[in-house]
DNA sequence: ATTTTTATTGATTGACTGGTCAATAAAAAA
DNA sequence: TTTTTTATTGACCAGTCAATCAATAAAAAT
């Protein structure tokens, strides 16, 4: 029954059962046959298309920070000033997408996948760049030499707070974290 | 050749193996077999004084805690002042000891540890009720009402840039992250 | 019609691991 | 001196898991 052109069809249905599967064990302990039975398929299909379980687990993690990168991407659009756009690279940070009990674990279980591989690393250091620059370019023309320190700090908050809500689980989450991150960035901006 | 009461030093032994592999793999798989092996005693041994693996981290847990606490509360015997004692705290939790890579590691890992055991989980909530419960007692005699976010923030910002600094491993690490907090609490209260 | 390519899985393997246990040895208690 | 308690380990067990592979089947290419 083998229909062609399965291969891209498999690989997403694979990426989103580990992103489920991690969500739901709140850790890498996930095995791959648990992720492939998810997925609907053997575990051997899932090393077929992967080769390996370090490999789900980085394709993984490139879906999460594909999805967002287009959602900050996205919300720059609608933003003119260096304020509206620094507001809404906060509002992506926390968006319904990023703070989803599943996306949230894989996030903490990739900061530990990027101690241990270099791969992860790699990824998870594009992350920080990008958000510390975008940060950064709206900063510059508000506060000038300052915008560095204050770039550090706003990342660091939502990292932080990002972690916060995270782990004690609570429903509204993502709202607080953007009123509290901006509340900050008023701070910043008024010193 | 068994000398007697040898039991409190192969725990602590234990413990600051723990640590050490953690450090080193950068994860928590790590065997009981290599934790014994650098605390210098058998896998069994280990399993004869702690009775499981989750039990020998969560001692772990609860001595990297025990270590933070008592630096907090040193720290702020020696302090006057509302503002004098929020700095130490602050101080405190970007300290040499919390700040050694593998201590650094063990914490990043408890963060994860937490989601799947429930004493685990219990452990990490006593340390942040204890952090923000710090802050807000010397944030609400400087800003009164305003104390509740700004404790919040300083909280999330203190946890985000250990995981940032914790995780790009720069040298410098405790004194930039402690400089840049120190900096927002300022903006806190000169709001 | 035959060959090749793609899709798919059950069975298997080889390595590893947490945990148990019987056995050993020395100190302490009786 | 005998017994009990504490310390300690090598061997072992039962289970898990990533990865491999041979086998099967259908579509595509020849």
């Amino acid at each position: 029954m083998p229909k062609l052109g399965m291969e891209p069809i498999r690989r997403a249905a694979l990426v989103k059962a580990t992103i489920a599967e991690i969500g739901r064990t709140g850790s890498l302990e996930v095995t791959v046959s648990q992720i492939a039975k998810r997925a609907g398929m053997s575990s051997a299909l899932a090393h077929h298309y992967f080769g390996s379980k370090e490999q789900i687990f980085l394709a993984a993690m490139r879906h999460v920070l594909t999805v967002y990168g287009a959602e900050v991407r996205g919300a720059l659009l609608m933003a003119e000033g260096p304020r509206a756009r620094l507001a809404a690279v906060i509002r992506a940070g926390f968006g319904p997408a990023n703070f989803r009990p599943e996306v949230i674990a894989a996030w903490l279980n990739f900061y530990v996948l990027a101690r241990t591989s270099a791969d992860a690393g790699r990824l998870l250091a594009v992350y920080q760049g990008r958000l510390r620059s975008n940060l950064l370019h709206d900063l510059r023309p508000l506060i000038g030499a300052r915008a560095p320190d204050a770039a550090d700090r706003i990342a660091g908050l939502i990292d932080g707070l990002y972690l916060h809500k995270g782990l004690c689980l609570r429903p509204d989450g993502g709202q607080d974290a953007t009123r509290l991150v901006l509340h900050a960035l008023d701070l910043e901006l008024a010193a």
